[in-house]
DNA sequence: GCCATCTTGGAACGTTCGTTCCAAGATAAT
DNA sequence: ATTATCTTGGAACGAACGTTCCAAGATGGC
């Protein structure tokens, strides 16, 4: 009784984020937008709004398909600190190569825009550093537990700056920080939180 | 032998400073601009040049007038971890409270914005960074130079970290973070790379 | 096959964009 | 006072902006 879509909402959401994300949502005229995707402003508006609606679904789309993985990965790895060590490869490893190098982190460049006024992208901006930081939490209570955190962090401490540092390596990657540099600085950090390293052959008889 | 300029360039250029520091460059229209220094386009072209480059103009100039005299205290202070605490404190509450409260870092933010490809304002950025990290790295010897580090911290690679955990402030003040949990949240880190405190009156007789 | 309903292409809307231009105004040296 | 030179206000430019609109096309239920 009526025509039905002659595309995918999602994949038309994953192209736009990408245009988002690279270029920033000021810099990014719907004429890109329909270029890209190959529709008419006719199918955009009618499926998504306006532009803001659509940067804010685009956002979404990010933090469902990019973040939310990545963070559940780490809450599910409960080996403690190599779990955050890992995380934090993975990030950095995204950040510097492959097809999103040097595009940061569509969060954290959200954080910079002129347009997180609204509310909307506010609260996804809030609500997804409240998700690290639980993820990174998680993670340092496991670390905790086996004893791998030096005697005077606590794992809330610990997951408030780690958080704040994800969102410092991901500003300075869209820079073109060097990989080998971040990986370095995240080791030392979490090191700083780690207990002494094990006695293992160290000290000989 | 000619007319003079009938303003001054460098009170203009604080109030651009101010305009493309909280809004971002792109959602700043010249016409903003005009409005609020008073100029005439003429003026404004003839003196800056276009848009792109009275950005960097107004972006060297808050390096110049706002980055590098809070850096530079954190220099010349030899007290070693205190003077990376009063820095951090005097950043968080510039980020927090007063005129510019929830405005972020303009170099910061500019490493989000779809214009930092240009290669002078990336220079800006790069050049920032280092300084920021050369500044806590000499307070970070001077440290380490009256045993203040812990045994296993090293300055340099305390120096990434903490200047990562700068750009993760200057981000999330502008999302509107609580400046008591930023606070928290530096002493922690900077409680990470120190000596265990000294057993004053801890454990007693 | 037909109709009701939704989608699509593309033209068109008024606004704002960054930039340019020129006549009028201001200045300092002569 | 005159002149040469620079600055200034403000109009004007074409291009691009986000959005709206409608006729034409496509679809599924009848």
């Amino acid at each position: 009784m009526a025509d039905v879509k002659h595309f995918d909402p999602d994949a038309t959401l994953d192209t736009v984020m990408r245009l988002f994300w690279r270029q920033g949502v000021a810099t990014t005229g719907v004429q890109d937008v329909v270029d890209a995707t190959g529709l008419s402003r006719s199918s955009l508006y009618a499926t998504f709004g306006g532009k803001q609606e659509l940067y804010r679904a685009a956002l979404e789309h990010y933090v469902r398909e990019r973040s939310r993985p990545l963070l559940g990965r780490l809450e599910e790895d409960d080996r403690g600190l190599p779990a955050v060590g890992e995380f934090f490869a993975a990030l950095i490893e995204r950040r510097c190569t492959g097809e999103f190098a040097r595009w940061g982190c569509m969060v954290s460049n959200a954080h910079a825009g002129g347009e997180n006024g609204s509310p909307a992208v506010r609260a996804v901006l809030d609500r997804q550093h409240r998700y690290l930081r639980a993820a990174l939490h998680t993670a340092l209570v496991s670390a905790q537990r086996q004893g791998q955190l030096a005697e005077g962090a606590d794992p809330d401490s610990a997951a408030d700056v780690l958080a704040l540092l994800a969102h410092g390596v991901n500003l300075r990657s869209r820079a073109g920080a060097d990989a080998r540099e971040l990986r370095a600085t995240v080791t030392a950090a979490i090191a700083a939180f780690a207990a002494p390293a094990a006695p293992a052959a160290r000290s000989g008889p």
